[in-house]
DNA sequence: TAATCTGGTTTTAAAATGCAACCCTATTAG
DNA sequence: CTAATAGGGTTGCATTTTAAAACCAGATTA
């Protein structure tokens, strides 16, 4: 049978995966901050077959990731661009594209180098930081239970 | 034809996804950072089918995202545990959990509630961060492209 | 000795993917 | 005015992946 969906997972990043978790999805969408719009352009950067590529900006525009727009002018009509949901996939892809910097890095050629408009200066690596702006790894942290404010039970599940 | 692979892509984005960017590796890195580590345990909590458990385990542990130990101890023979080049996924993790927890939030139970062990309070979100700590998103930031500093061409690249 | 647990492999059918060919509209070239 | 071309798709088909369930084998427990 057929590919597992996590629509109604209770898990938010089985369900997050759910519309940006498969191979092309998260390509689009980083292309996408590049600045790329139209359909030729994303099938012609990507290499993507085109009803894949259709099928995944559709998928996309569904759920609000991308919005198709009309313009009306020579030749080019329609634009597929980043509404703020998409936009908030910004850390996800830049943390993506570190971390491969990282461990698999490109035999020739050196990673992409990513600066602040503003000042010049490179960007900091994306970590997950408390309160205070402290990095913290996986160790460093607990998830706080809801049942642990009110009964103890039922500990594990999906997520 | 099958599954365009993107193995020696220049992206690393695509890199990264050809290594965590298919619909389970992400959500065993997931639970494995919540602490499971053994077949049956990622079995039953995923509710992944058994062969593709061992197909994504295997190929996590090729990856050296995980390793996979042999425990003598009674029953359990092999335990799977994340390596460095694993638990450094966590931001990616966390921020994909944020951004579903925000866009795509369960509608009956509250989002995880992640804290930071040694003060007990909440983590903050996932950003991308200038030098100073400052976030950005994408309009706030630029490539500073290699050939910037040589030659002005080519400009266009996957990735 | 039989049942059970762990960690798989095999078989089979349903989807997803990639490629090429085709379609329709709007523009540009001649 | 007609032909060629570009943008944005859709359709058909062969190949791969996936999911589910059945099966298997070594070690432990009953």
């Amino acid at each position: 049978m057929a590919r597992k969906r996590f629509d109604d997972s209770s898990c938010s990043v089985a369900r997050a995966l759910n519309e940006v978790g498969d191979w092309w999805s998260l390509l689009v969408v980083l292309h996408a901050m590049y600045g790329t719009r139209r359909f030729v352009d994303f099938q012609q950067e990507l290499g993507i077959a085109r009803n894949i590529l259709c099928d995944r900006l559709a998928r996309l525009v569904d759920n609000e990731v991308l919005k198709k727009v009309d313009v009306g002018e020579h030749g080019s009509r329609f634009e597929y661009r980043l509404t703020e949901k998409g936009r908030d996939l910004f850390p996800i892809v830049i943390a993506l594209r570190q971390w491969g910097d990282k461990w698999n890095p490109a035999p020739d050629q050196p990673a992409l180098d990513l600066r602040d408009r503003a000042s010049g200066r490179p960007i900091r690596p994306v970590t997950v930081q408390n309160a205070d702006g402290d990095s913290l790894t996986v160790r460093d942290v607990f998830v706080r239970d809801d049942s642990e404010a009110t009964l103890r039970k039922d500990k594990k599940q999906t997520g």
